[in-house]
DNA sequence: CCTCTTTTATGTAAATTGTACACATTGATT
DNA sequence: AATCAATGTGTACAATTTACATAAAAGAGG
């Protein structure tokens, strides 16, 4: 194999050098800060809601925004938005997941700077759920105006992304309370989605999954025949997790 | 209106004092690096392949490493991604899109870089390919070692996406000459999702559709039967889009 | 307590879509 | 001319989706 090491020789000469500190390195990159952006979406009066704050700068007075806060040194992105999450709403294990990265140049007043966007969804009733803050208002997705930087596209990223999310994975069933009932399953799906939908094949669809679990609990409070009550079985669904397969565009 | 009036100032005084200086703000939060990291997938003897080069450090020396730059002060994020496509590939235009952001803080051993990860699809036997330095090398997706960074992971992410995507979307047709046999567009399906398809069923499926565009001309230099060739119609897609609709999990 | 109203709950027929499967045809090779 | 290797096509069956109407339960009001 004498030959293969010649060879392997002129491969090396021909390398450009190997950077041996990549501390140095990483030093004279240019840095930006970087922040999260959670889009905390809710479920209340048969309306999608997105929690919002006053925006605290001069600059975007009186304008709504996004809760967001400036990634730490040395945290997690995840960890970040968890926090932001735990810190405004006083609530662990939200659901969340990353949605993508927005970065223009321009879109701070205060200089550059990057910020991933979240999405997470939570009971708007649940216990647990504290806003502290009284800068902090949920607000209708569908009527929203005056938002602060390039948060409603930001908005909007989220709810296309959450509209199609939530017909090929059980994500819904987080904005409601544990116990529900399919009418007010139907009414989320109706109303994130912006479509109507027959009862009987919506129920069909939903029992033909076998994922609902009958509680045996109804409504209560209602002025009319109350409904059954069902919890959606995640254990269940996790196990029989099926590949979705089908080209269809 | 004398009453609104007064709650106006109430609240003013309630507030927090609004911040003036956004500037100032943006100086003291901490920042980092931001790369950009291309998944740039090509498909080459029926199989998926990502095009990778050496490892510049030291410290992943012999590994292999996504194309990546940093985004530069001004620079948007996917000008950034295209911008390494094209002093990369030499190419323009290349499908390109966003997939996760990666962000650990270990994730480099010079110290804190988040990079945004982009997954970008491409002819490999593009006339305008240029693959200039010949550190850059085309490998096989499923049979990938030695990476460096967390870079196994975020081609995974990609591949992931990919898979899913080219279900939903036009996408693959990246991957292709313009002109291709049906058999040249099932391998590449069947390459990325790791299935077998029926051939007659995939046939019914893509003629259905209607995007396909038979351009008279058959294969060449194949030694056997020489089967047609179709260009994809991405106009008629475009104008065709339909809402996908079906809730399916 | 009867009636009215509202909402829950349920089934079936028709249309569409997906799946499984076999044989004739073409062109190149020997 | 025979062989080989691939292309190209159709049909029956199963599964899924869609459209649609009526009975039963509970509360409200007289």
């Amino acid at each position: 194999m004498g030959k293969n090491d010649t060879n392997s020789v002129l491969e090396r000469e021909l390398k450009t050098q190997l950077i041996v500190d990549p501390t140095s390195l990483v030093e004279q990159y240019p840095a930006v800060p970087i922040t999260v952006d959670c889009v905390i979406f809710g479920f209340d009066e048969n309306e999608l809601k997105v929690l919002l704050i006053r925006s605290d700068l001069q600059f975007f007075e009186g304008k709504w925004s996004l809760l967001g806060d400036v990634v730490r040194a040395t945290e997690d992105l995840d960890d970040a938005a968890n926090r932001v999450l735990r810190q405004r709403t006083g609530m662990d294990d939200i659901f969340l997941e990353q949605v993508k990265a927005f970065g223009g140049p321009t879109r701070h007043p205060g200089g550059r700077v990057v910020t991933i966007a979240y999405c997470s969804l939570l009971n708007i009733h649940h216990h647990q759920l504290k806003i502290l803050d009284n800068e902090l208002h949920w607000h209708s997705v569908n009527q929203l105006c005056d938002m602060a930087f390039d948060h409603q596209l930001i908005i909007d990223e989220c709810n296309t992304w959450l509209k199609k999310r939530i017909q090929e994975h059980p994500l819904a069933f987080n904005l409601l309370p544990e116990k529900f009932s399919l009418r007010e399953l139907q009414n989320l799906y109706e109303a994130i989605l912006r479509v109507t939908l027959d009862r009987r094949n919506f129920r069909k669809k939903f029992f033909s999954m076998d994922f609902l679990i009958d509680v045996g609990e109804y409504e209560e409070d209602v002025p009319h025949r109350p409904g059954k009550l069902y919890k959606f079985n995640f254990g269940k669904y996790e196990e029989n997790k099926r590949v979705w397969f089908g080209i269809d565009f």
